[in-house]
DNA sequence: CTTCTATAGTTCTAAAATCGAACTGTCAAA
DNA sequence: TTTGACAGTTCGATTTTAGAACTATAGAAG
Protein backbone atom coordinates (compact mmCIF):
# COMPACT_ATOMS: atom_id res chain seq x y z
CA UNK A 1 0.00 0.00 0.00
CA UNK A 2 0.95 3.25 -1.02
CA UNK A 3 0.82 6.86 0.79
CA UNK A 4 -1.36 7.87 -2.15
CA UNK A 5 -3.60 4.97 -2.08
CA UNK A 6 -4.32 5.91 1.50
CA UNK A 7 -6.11 8.46 1.33
CA UNK A 8 -7.88 7.81 -1.34
CA UNK A 9 -9.21 4.52 1.06
CA UNK A 10 -12.47 4.40 2.07
CA UNK A 11 -12.31 5.28 5.81
CA UNK A 12 -11.47 8.60 7.32
CA UNK A 13 -9.14 7.42 9.62
CA UNK A 14 -6.91 6.02 7.05
CA UNK A 15 -7.32 9.29 5.02
CA UNK A 16 -6.35 11.41 7.86
CA UNK A 17 -3.52 8.92 8.73
CA UNK A 18 -2.68 9.51 4.98
CA UNK A 19 -2.25 13.42 5.80
CA UNK A 20 -0.72 13.26 9.58
CA UNK A 21 -0.07 10.12 9.94
CA UNK A 22 3.89 10.14 10.31
CA UNK A 23 6.55 11.47 12.91
CA UNK A 24 7.09 14.63 11.86
CA UNK A 25 4.19 15.65 10.61
CA UNK A 26 2.60 15.13 14.26
CA UNK A 27 5.80 16.55 15.60
CA UNK A 28 5.07 19.53 13.45
CA UNK A 29 1.93 20.00 13.95
CA UNK A 30 2.89 20.15 17.85
CA UNK A 31 4.82 23.15 17.63
CA UNK A 32 2.36 24.69 15.45
CA UNK A 33 -0.19 24.14 18.44
CA UNK A 34 2.86 25.53 20.65
CA UNK A 35 2.44 28.37 18.37
CA UNK A 36 5.50 28.14 16.63
CA UNK A 37 5.60 29.51 13.52
CA UNK A 38 8.71 29.62 11.45
CA UNK A 39 11.18 27.28 9.31
CA UNK A 40 14.31 28.35 12.05
CA UNK A 41 11.65 27.81 14.99
CA UNK A 42 10.47 24.54 13.90
CA UNK A 43 14.00 23.11 13.08
CA UNK A 44 15.32 24.12 15.99
CA UNK A 45 13.07 22.55 17.79
CA UNK A 46 12.95 19.26 16.68
CA UNK A 47 16.30 18.82 15.08
CA UNK A 48 14.67 17.39 11.57
CA UNK A 49 16.73 17.88 8.67
CA UNK A 50 15.99 21.27 6.91
CA UNK A 51 15.52 18.60 3.97
CA UNK A 52 12.34 16.83 5.46
CA UNK A 53 10.80 19.85 7.37
CA UNK A 54 10.79 21.98 3.80
CA UNK A 55 8.94 18.81 2.52
CA UNK A 56 6.44 18.32 5.07
CA UNK A 57 5.30 21.86 5.43
CA UNK A 58 4.57 22.24 1.42
CA UNK A 59 2.46 18.88 2.46
CA UNK A 60 0.74 20.57 5.26
CA UNK A 61 0.03 23.78 3.00
CA UNK A 62 -0.99 21.78 -0.13
CA UNK A 63 -2.99 19.39 2.27
CA UNK A 64 -5.15 23.10 3.61
CA UNK A 65 -3.72 22.58 6.93
CA UNK A 66 -0.98 25.41 7.39
CA UNK A 67 -1.30 28.64 5.04
CA UNK A 68 2.11 30.11 4.04
CA UNK A 69 1.90 34.06 4.75
CA UNK A 70 4.65 36.58 3.82
CA UNK A 71 5.39 38.17 7.07
CA UNK A 72 7.80 40.68 5.73
CA UNK A 73 9.07 41.65 1.88
CA UNK A 74 12.62 42.69 1.79
CA UNK A 75 14.16 38.84 1.72
CA UNK A 76 10.76 37.40 1.27
CA UNK A 77 9.81 35.66 4.29
CA UNK A 78 6.57 33.37 5.36
CA UNK A 79 5.44 32.06 8.52
CA UNK A 80 3.10 28.76 8.63
CA UNK A 81 -0.07 29.36 10.33
CA UNK A 82 -2.91 26.92 11.57
CA UNK A 83 -5.83 26.96 8.50
CA UNK A 84 -9.19 26.16 10.66
CA UNK A 85 -8.73 22.66 8.69
CA UNK A 86 -5.41 22.53 11.01
CA UNK A 87 -7.03 23.81 14.25
CA UNK A 88 -9.82 21.07 14.06
CA UNK A 89 -6.31 18.64 14.69
CA UNK A 90 -7.07 19.81 18.40
CA UNK A 91 -9.02 17.38 19.36
CA UNK A 92 -6.48 14.93 17.94
CA UNK A 93 -3.13 16.24 20.00
CA UNK A 94 -5.37 16.49 23.26
CA UNK A 95 -6.05 12.88 22.90
CA UNK A 96 -2.85 11.85 22.29
CA UNK A 97 -1.13 14.47 24.33
CA UNK A 98 -3.71 12.41 27.35
CA UNK A 99 -3.00 8.98 26.58
CA UNK A 100 1.19 10.13 27.29
CA UNK A 101 -0.20 11.25 30.38
CA UNK A 102 -1.79 8.84 31.31
CA UNK A 103 0.19 5.96 30.48
CA UNK A 104 3.87 7.23 29.53
CA UNK A 105 4.79 10.17 32.35
CA UNK A 106 7.79 8.89 34.68
CA UNK A 107 7.86 9.33 38.31
CA UNK A 108 7.86 13.14 38.28
CA UNK A 109 4.81 13.70 36.76
CA UNK A 110 3.14 15.20 33.83
CA UNK A 111 5.51 17.23 31.87
CA UNK A 112 2.97 19.95 30.91
CA UNK A 113 -0.50 21.14 32.68
CA UNK A 114 -3.67 22.33 30.69
CA UNK A 115 -5.60 25.03 32.07
CA UNK A 116 -9.12 25.74 30.60
CA UNK A 117 -9.75 29.51 30.54
CA UNK A 118 -13.33 29.08 30.66
CA UNK A 119 -13.42 27.63 34.06
CA UNK A 120 -10.01 27.94 35.54
CA UNK A 121 -8.67 24.49 36.14
CA UNK A 122 -6.15 22.57 35.19
CA UNK A 123 -8.30 19.44 32.77
CA UNK A 124 -8.11 16.69 31.10
CA UNK A 125 -9.82 16.36 27.76
CA UNK A 126 -13.02 13.75 27.86
CA UNK A 127 -14.76 12.31 25.22
CA UNK A 128 -18.50 12.45 25.37
CA UNK A 129 -21.30 11.52 22.92
CA UNK A 130 -22.27 14.53 20.69
CA UNK A 131 -26.15 13.37 21.51
CA UNK A 132 -26.14 12.42 24.82
CA UNK A 133 -23.10 13.59 26.40
CA UNK A 134 -22.12 10.69 28.24
CA UNK A 135 -18.33 9.68 28.06
CA UNK A 136 -17.70 7.13 25.31
CA UNK A 137 -16.33 3.93 25.94
CA UNK A 138 -15.27 1.89 23.28
CA UNK A 139 -17.50 -1.09 24.14
CA UNK A 140 -20.16 0.90 23.78
CA UNK A 141 -19.61 2.14 19.93
CA UNK A 142 -21.35 -0.10 17.60
CA UNK A 143 -19.88 1.00 14.05
CA UNK A 144 -22.17 0.59 10.74
CA UNK A 145 -21.47 1.33 7.10
CA UNK A 146 -22.47 5.20 5.95
CA UNK A 147 -23.55 6.33 3.02
CA UNK A 148 -19.70 6.62 1.95
CA UNK A 149 -18.96 2.95 2.30
CA UNK A 150 -17.97 1.11 -0.64
CA UNK A 151 -15.37 -1.67 0.26
CA UNK A 152 -16.29 -4.46 2.35
CA UNK A 153 -12.88 -3.64 4.30
CA UNK A 154 -12.61 -1.10 6.94
CA UNK A 155 -16.37 -0.94 7.41
CA UNK A 156 -16.64 -3.73 9.66
CA UNK A 157 -14.65 -6.43 11.24
CA UNK A 158 -15.11 -9.09 8.16
CA UNK A 159 -13.98 -12.29 10.94
CA UNK A 160 -11.90 -13.71 8.28
CA UNK A 161 -10.83 -12.07 5.07
CA UNK A 162 -10.60 -15.05 2.70
CA UNK A 163 -6.83 -16.12 2.34
CA UNK A 164 -5.45 -16.83 -1.14
CA UNK A 165 -2.79 -18.80 -2.28
CA UNK A 166 0.92 -17.08 -1.76
CA UNK A 167 2.90 -19.27 -4.08
CA UNK A 168 2.84 -20.43 -7.55
CA UNK A 169 1.71 -24.55 -7.31
CA UNK A 170 2.92 -24.94 -10.76
CA UNK B 1 16.56 12.95 16.49
CA UNK B 2 16.00 9.07 16.87
CA UNK B 3 12.74 7.35 17.74
CA UNK B 4 14.30 6.28 21.61
CA UNK B 5 14.91 10.03 22.46
CA UNK B 6 11.27 10.68 21.19
CA UNK B 7 10.14 8.37 23.69
CA UNK B 8 12.47 9.85 26.38
CA UNK B 9 11.13 13.50 25.71
CA UNK B 10 9.46 15.53 28.64
CA UNK B 11 6.36 15.65 26.26
CA UNK B 12 3.67 13.84 26.52
CA UNK B 13 3.15 14.04 22.50
CA UNK B 14 6.26 13.10 21.48
CA UNK B 15 5.96 9.75 23.99
CA UNK B 16 3.30 9.23 22.31
CA UNK B 17 4.05 9.56 18.69
CA UNK B 18 7.66 8.04 19.83
CA UNK B 19 5.07 4.80 20.53
CA UNK B 20 2.15 4.78 17.85
CA UNK B 21 3.44 7.41 15.33
CA UNK B 22 3.70 5.83 12.52
CA UNK B 23 1.91 4.81 9.53
CA UNK B 24 1.73 0.99 10.02
CA UNK B 25 1.23 1.43 14.00
CA UNK B 26 -1.69 3.35 13.48
CA UNK B 27 -3.11 0.88 10.67
CA UNK B 28 -2.70 -2.00 12.86
CA UNK B 29 -3.92 -0.49 15.86
CA UNK B 30 -7.29 0.65 13.90
CA UNK B 31 -7.66 -3.44 12.74
CA UNK B 32 -7.46 -4.05 16.84
CA UNK B 33 -10.16 -1.73 17.27
CA UNK B 34 -12.18 -3.29 14.35
CA UNK B 35 -12.01 -6.79 16.09
CA UNK B 36 -8.92 -8.14 14.14
CA UNK B 37 -6.74 -10.20 16.32
CA UNK B 38 -4.94 -12.69 14.14
CA UNK B 39 -1.20 -12.00 12.08
CA UNK B 40 -3.09 -13.38 8.53
CA UNK B 41 -6.10 -11.03 9.27
CA UNK B 42 -3.84 -7.87 9.74
CA UNK B 43 -2.00 -8.41 6.64
CA UNK B 44 -4.79 -9.50 4.43
CA UNK B 45 -6.27 -6.45 5.64
CA UNK B 46 -3.61 -3.53 5.65
CA UNK B 47 -1.19 -5.06 2.62
CA UNK B 48 1.74 -4.81 5.21
CA UNK B 49 4.54 -6.81 4.35
CA UNK B 50 4.82 -9.95 6.39
CA UNK B 51 8.41 -8.73 7.82
CA UNK B 52 7.39 -5.19 8.81
CA UNK B 53 3.48 -6.52 10.36
CA UNK B 54 6.15 -9.06 12.79
CA UNK B 55 7.88 -6.15 13.76
CA UNK B 56 5.43 -3.86 14.98
CA UNK B 57 3.46 -6.28 16.91
CA UNK B 58 6.00 -7.32 18.96
CA UNK B 59 6.62 -3.44 19.34
CA UNK B 60 3.10 -3.36 20.43
CA UNK B 61 3.42 -5.95 22.66
CA UNK B 62 6.45 -4.94 24.65
CA UNK B 63 5.04 -1.42 25.07
CA UNK B 64 2.03 -3.56 26.65
CA UNK B 65 -0.69 -2.32 23.85
CA UNK B 66 -1.19 -5.81 23.12
CA UNK B 67 -1.23 -8.70 24.64
CA UNK B 68 -0.32 -11.84 23.21
CA UNK B 69 -2.05 -14.51 24.06
CA UNK B 70 -2.53 -18.60 22.81
CA UNK B 71 -5.68 -19.39 21.23
CA UNK B 72 -3.97 -23.17 20.14
CA UNK B 73 -1.56 -25.44 21.36
CA UNK B 74 -0.45 -28.20 17.84
CA UNK B 75 1.30 -25.49 15.98
CA UNK B 76 1.31 -22.79 18.65
CA UNK B 77 -1.00 -19.73 17.51
CA UNK B 78 -1.14 -16.93 19.09
CA UNK B 79 -3.46 -13.49 19.00
CA UNK B 80 -3.10 -10.14 19.75
CA UNK B 81 -5.38 -8.33 21.72
CA UNK B 82 -5.56 -4.82 22.88
CA UNK B 83 -4.96 -4.52 26.48
CA UNK B 84 -6.52 -1.80 28.91
CA UNK B 85 -3.62 0.47 27.82
CA UNK B 86 -4.44 -0.32 24.23
CA UNK B 87 -8.24 0.61 24.59
CA UNK B 88 -7.76 3.43 26.14
CA UNK B 89 -5.90 4.60 22.37
CA UNK B 90 -9.70 5.04 21.46
CA UNK B 91 -10.60 8.62 22.34
CA UNK B 92 -6.81 8.87 19.95
CA UNK B 93 -8.64 6.21 17.28
CA UNK B 94 -12.46 8.35 17.33
CA UNK B 95 -10.69 11.82 17.02
CA UNK B 96 -8.48 10.54 13.98
CA UNK B 97 -11.89 9.35 12.54
CA UNK B 98 -13.81 12.47 13.41
CA UNK B 99 -11.05 14.43 11.62
CA UNK B 100 -11.51 12.13 8.63
CA UNK B 101 -14.95 12.34 8.70
CA UNK B 102 -15.18 16.51 8.80
CA UNK B 103 -12.34 16.97 6.19
CA UNK B 104 -11.64 14.07 3.72
CA UNK B 105 -14.92 12.58 2.91
CA UNK B 106 -15.78 12.85 -0.65
CA UNK B 107 -19.14 13.53 -2.09
CA UNK B 108 -20.45 10.10 -1.50
CA UNK B 109 -20.16 10.97 2.48
CA UNK B 110 -18.81 9.22 5.66
CA UNK B 111 -17.75 5.40 5.04
CA UNK B 112 -18.76 4.66 8.77
CA UNK B 113 -20.57 5.18 11.23
CA UNK B 114 -20.82 4.75 15.01
CA UNK B 115 -23.73 4.16 16.90
CA UNK B 116 -23.54 4.81 21.04
CA UNK B 117 -25.32 1.79 22.32
CA UNK B 118 -26.27 4.10 25.08
CA UNK B 119 -28.26 6.35 23.60
CA UNK B 120 -28.72 4.73 20.24
CA UNK B 121 -28.33 7.22 18.32
CA UNK B 122 -25.16 7.70 15.41
CA UNK B 123 -23.01 10.18 17.45
CA UNK B 124 -19.89 12.40 17.00
CA UNK B 125 -17.64 12.47 19.67
CA UNK B 126 -16.98 15.50 21.27
CA UNK B 127 -14.30 16.71 23.28
CA UNK B 128 -14.28 18.16 26.70
CA UNK B 129 -13.28 19.59 29.82
CA UNK B 130 -13.23 17.04 32.82
CA UNK B 131 -13.93 19.47 35.04
CA UNK B 132 -16.26 21.98 33.29
CA UNK B 133 -18.03 19.71 31.23
CA UNK B 134 -17.42 22.39 28.38
CA UNK B 135 -16.65 21.65 25.04
CA UNK B 136 -13.16 22.34 24.11
CA UNK B 137 -11.05 24.93 22.21
CA UNK B 138 -7.85 25.74 21.29
CA UNK B 139 -7.83 28.84 22.05
CA UNK B 140 -9.42 28.20 25.91
CA UNK B 141 -6.40 25.89 26.62
CA UNK B 142 -3.41 27.62 28.09
CA UNK B 143 -0.64 25.29 29.14
CA UNK B 144 2.11 25.49 31.74
CA UNK B 145 4.73 23.42 33.25
CA UNK B 146 3.60 20.59 35.42
CA UNK B 147 5.61 18.81 37.68
CA UNK B 148 7.62 16.39 35.17
CA UNK B 149 9.01 19.33 33.14
CA UNK B 150 12.54 19.79 33.14
CA UNK B 151 13.47 21.23 29.78
CA UNK B 152 12.92 24.69 28.42
CA UNK B 153 11.56 23.28 24.85
CA UNK B 154 7.99 21.46 24.86
CA UNK B 155 7.04 22.98 28.34
CA UNK B 156 5.13 25.94 27.12
CA UNK B 157 4.88 27.88 23.98
CA UNK B 158 7.89 30.17 24.18
CA UNK B 159 6.18 33.66 22.54
CA UNK B 160 8.76 33.57 19.83
CA UNK B 161 11.38 30.93 19.35
CA UNK B 162 14.40 33.55 18.95
CA UNK B 163 12.91 35.14 16.58
CA UNK B 164 13.82 38.80 17.02
CA UNK B 165 12.13 40.38 14.04
CA UNK B 166 15.01 42.61 12.74
CA UNK B 167 12.49 44.50 10.48
CA UNK B 168 9.32 45.64 10.76
CA UNK B 169 7.26 42.64 10.78
CA UNK B 170 3.98 42.95 10.27
C1' DC C 1 2.93 -41.69 2.62
C1' DT C 2 2.79 -37.59 0.04
C1' DT C 3 0.73 -33.37 -0.99
C1' DC C 4 -2.11 -29.38 0.06
C1' DT C 5 -3.70 -25.86 3.00
C1' DA C 6 -3.71 -22.68 6.92
C1' DT C 7 -1.10 -20.01 10.06
C1' DA C 8 2.79 -17.34 11.72
C1' DG C 9 6.66 -16.07 11.08
C1' DT C 10 11.92 -15.16 8.97
C1' DT C 11 15.20 -14.01 5.36
C1' DC C 12 16.92 -11.59 1.41
C1' DT C 13 17.51 -7.95 -2.15
C1' DA C 14 15.95 -3.74 -4.24
C1' DA C 15 13.76 0.61 -3.71
C1' DA C 16 12.46 4.54 -1.07
C1' DA C 17 12.86 7.63 2.75
C1' DT C 18 15.69 9.96 6.02
C1' DC C 19 20.02 11.83 7.90
C1' DG C 20 23.81 15.00 8.08
C1' DA C 21 26.24 18.38 6.32
C1' DA C 22 27.26 21.75 3.12
C1' DC C 23 25.69 25.12 -0.13
C1' DT C 24 22.61 29.14 -2.17
C1' DG C 25 20.57 33.64 -1.97
C1' DT C 26 18.80 37.94 0.19
C1' DC C 27 19.22 41.73 3.01
C1' DA C 28 20.63 44.28 7.44
C1' DA C 29 23.97 45.41 10.55
C1' DA C 30 28.88 45.80 11.96
C1' DT D 1 33.59 43.98 3.10
C1' DT D 2 32.33 40.62 6.26
C1' DT D 3 29.08 38.50 9.28
C1' DG D 4 24.72 36.86 10.75
C1' DA D 5 19.81 35.58 10.36
C1' DC D 6 16.55 33.27 7.69
C1' DA D 7 14.55 29.97 4.39
C1' DG D 8 15.34 26.98 1.86
C1' DT D 9 18.00 23.27 -1.75
C1' DT D 10 21.36 19.73 -2.98
C1' DC D 11 23.81 15.49 -2.43
C1' DG D 12 26.16 11.21 -0.71
C1' DA D 13 25.61 7.93 3.12
C1' DT D 14 22.61 5.42 6.11
C1' DT D 15 18.27 3.40 7.58
C1' DT D 16 13.61 1.74 6.61
C1' DT D 17 10.34 -0.31 3.92
C1' DA D 18 8.64 -3.05 -0.03
C1' DG D 19 8.10 -7.37 -2.27
C1' DA D 20 8.76 -11.88 -2.80
C1' DA D 21 10.30 -16.29 -1.40
C1' DC D 22 11.47 -19.55 2.30
C1' DT D 23 10.78 -22.18 6.93
C1' DA D 24 8.06 -24.62 10.24
C1' DT D 25 4.07 -27.18 12.27
C1' DA D 26 0.09 -29.89 11.93
C1' DG D 27 -4.47 -31.42 10.20
C1' DA D 28 -6.96 -32.94 6.09
C1' DA D 29 -7.08 -34.90 1.41
C1' DG D 30 -5.92 -38.37 -1.73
Amino acid sequence: MKWKELEEEPCSMARTIGVIGDRWTLLILRECFLRTRRFEGFQSALGITRHLLAERLKKLVRQGILRRIPYQEAPKRHEYILTQKGLDLYPIMMALVHWGDTHMVDERGRPLLHQHRKCGKDFDPVIVCSECGEPLLAKEVHTHPGPGAQSLRTIAAPDKPKAKPRRSAA
